[in-house]
DNA sequence: TTAAAATATTAACAATGTTAATTATATTTG
DNA sequence: CAAATATAATTAACATTGTTAATATTTTAA
């Protein structure tokens, strides 16, 4: 890396950092180029000399915050026995991270992109997420041979929409219900799920 | 209703149906007060004397949507035998509907009223609107002894969730697939979910 | 037919994203 | 080191947004 990537690079850092800050605080619907700009302690203008519009960069911060969501969804489920159980605890940490940041929620699952080819890799990440934290125990699963390969494909597939679903009922307020229940409620969903699978 | 409901109750009417018209079309990205006032021919400002605000306005299509899906549903599911697979195809079909105009999903699923309180009903409605439309085909399924009351709620949410997680992904391009490929998915996902239901 | 009330429209404001013009800073060259 | 050039940051400007205040128009009442 030459000098002068270097400082671009420690540039987009500085507006990277800045949006994260908003989307983790005051959420999505609070992102504004004056703001972003405020936090970074640039020009508005100069944004643009580092991302193409203000979605390119948001979409930026997605990589970060998967990293974030990974280490707070392993935090909260390392005692946990690998295995179907450990899966019901991944799914119910990521679920409550999105709880804790809805903005990043938005910005996951409901925002779309300026250009949506060019941000393929991005969304391809967004779409394997959970998928990939669930990873170790789902093949632990099937090596202790409680599973198919083309169960666990359906079931993988089943709990990424139910996750999904669910969250967007209750940050989006369609039902009218407590964080208490709503995570009751997802225990309950995926018992029903993992109900064959003993 | 004396003269004066009458005519208040037209005038909202023509920004209502404007405000449906473009939402059918354009979707919700293209609301905007002057857009509305410009289809319903008025000028921007007259809206705010039948309307607090434009989400005031857009939440007010809600009922006439889901009553149009109600028939959309009705007319792809007459010929379907009652029960369980009655049930796949409402929901089969409701998707249809929300694929065909998401920007009707991006209303019913997404947007935010200003204030949730004076909107809890409409709100409601869209909780439970896929419900509604199997309601009688979940009491069958109940009679004939096939599902307890239990196993229908369980059912019925994961139903929810499911049919919205899935158009979540779908509409906002998370996973790159057809229109075809999406509902073939969506048929295995409910056969995994009716399995047990026989 | 005129006075009063109701209703519609234009003007205006603040905030938005983005681009062009301009200023300030770094870099290169004589 | 100083002057010329290239780079990068800032302000100005524009079009669009939702909403309110000030006007103009139409309808109703006297």
């Amino acid at each position: 890396m030459t000098k002068n990537e270097i400082q671009e690079q420690r540039m987009r850092g500085y507006f990277i950092d800045a949006t994260r800050t908003i989307l983790k605080g005051e959420g999505l619907k609070a992102i504004s180029v004056r703001n972003i700009a405020r936090e970074a302690g640039y020009s508005y203008a100069t944004l643009y000399n580092y991302f193409k519009d203000v979605k390119d960069l948001v979409f930026e911060c997605v990589c970060d915050f998967q990293e974030e969501c990974s280490e707070y969804v392993s935090k909260m489920t390392s005692e946990e026995a690998p295995g179907i159980r450990k899966i019901r605890a991944i799914s119910i940490a990521y679920m409550k991270y999105f709880v804790e940041y809805p903005g990043i929620f938005e910005l996951f699952f409901i925002e779309k992109p300026t250009d949506l080819a060019t941000r393929q890799p991005t969304v391809a990440r967004i779409n394997t997420f959970l998928d990939r934290l669930c990873e170790e125990d789902w093949e632990l699963v099937i090596q202790r041979g409680l599973l198919s390969e083309d169960k666990r494909q359906e079931l993988a597939r089943q709990l990424k929409y139910l996750t999904t679903g669910m969250l967007v009922f209750y940050l989006h307020r369609r039902e009218d219900i407590e964080y208490k229940e709503f995570f009751n409620n997802a225990q309950r969903q995926f018992s029903a799920l993992f109900a064959e699978t003993i």
